[in-house]
DNA sequence: TTAAAACCTTGGAGCAACTACAGGGTCAAG
DNA sequence: CTTGACCCTGTAGTTGCTCCAAGGTTTTAA
């Protein structure tokens, strides 16, 4: 199959497609005489598991790490377990980020519940004189 | 001051000041003889207007908008206020967001509670033979 | 048969919000 | 007078794509 097809098959782009050969995510294909990608059944298996782990907001480099264990035949599946364990801490510490955030968000709409003049709006009060806080180092790759 | 005092008053590095700079979101300061940046009190309180809102996860171009407001003395607030009803309801989307994720996570943790060969995880067997999903597009800033 | 439509190719730029250099200039202390 | 701490500009890298441009090929329909 040409990469249009393959693309539809696993419900992403040429575009994306490519873009993974070249991440080195999925392997380059043959080629036809004119020079056109060629794709067999084992590339839509692996482009959908790509593109499962992508739905679940996996990076590129944690789907490196699971198709490197699951090529990796006769051994065992415990650092496919581990690595979805931890990902799960991952959205998990990013539930409670945002959480947090909400918390702020909120505290600061209240102060101000009326729309007034703009010199006097206590939310721009509190932006401008708040104090910094430093921000915080990501844990994770999700935004 | 210097670059790097209103850095400091800020809680940022002096790259990030710079950045803002080329942006537009903090206006270009005056420079000595031997072309330092020369800060001012009104540029601390910019900049720190800018960190308090990007420790609340606005972009940038939320802030800018921010900012328009507030210079623009006499008008009134609604505008901002709408903005930060806006900007919590993204944090919302966001959260219930990584909360079905995270159902999806432990479903797929739960196909392997033992560690299993490779071959037979069903971790990887259902990444592998799920169809995919085709993915939302983003409604948000935040990852 | 031929012309248009629908594919495919490579290469490069753009997004967001920085971060991290390289390769220089300036300034205060010792 | 030199060392170290600053400052300057400009450029490239990060992540996971997306969107061109400028061409070549194949399929379809008139």
């Amino acid at each position: 199959m040409k990469i249009g097809e393959l693309a539809r098959a696993a419900q992403c782009t040429v575009d994306t497609v490519r873009y993974y050969e070249r991440e080195g995510l999925l392997p380059a294909p043959s080629r036809t005489d004119s020079n056109y990608r060629q794709y067999g059944p084992a590339h839509v298996e692996r482009l959908r598991f790509i593109r499962n782990c992508r739905a679940l907001d996996m990076a590129h480099e944690e789907i490196r790490a699971l198709l490197q264990y699951s090529d990796q035949a006769g051994s065992d599946c415990s650092g496919v377990n581990a690595l979805v364990d931890e990902h799960i801490a991952h959205v998990d510490v990013r539930i409670r980020e945002l959480e947090q955030l909400r918390g702020d968000l909120i505290a600061l709409r209240a102060r101000c519940a009326h729309d007034s003049d703009v010199g006097s709006c206590g939310i721009l009060q509190e932006l401008s004189h708040r104090e910094t806080d430093g921000r915080p180092p990501k844990h994770t790759h999700l935004g």
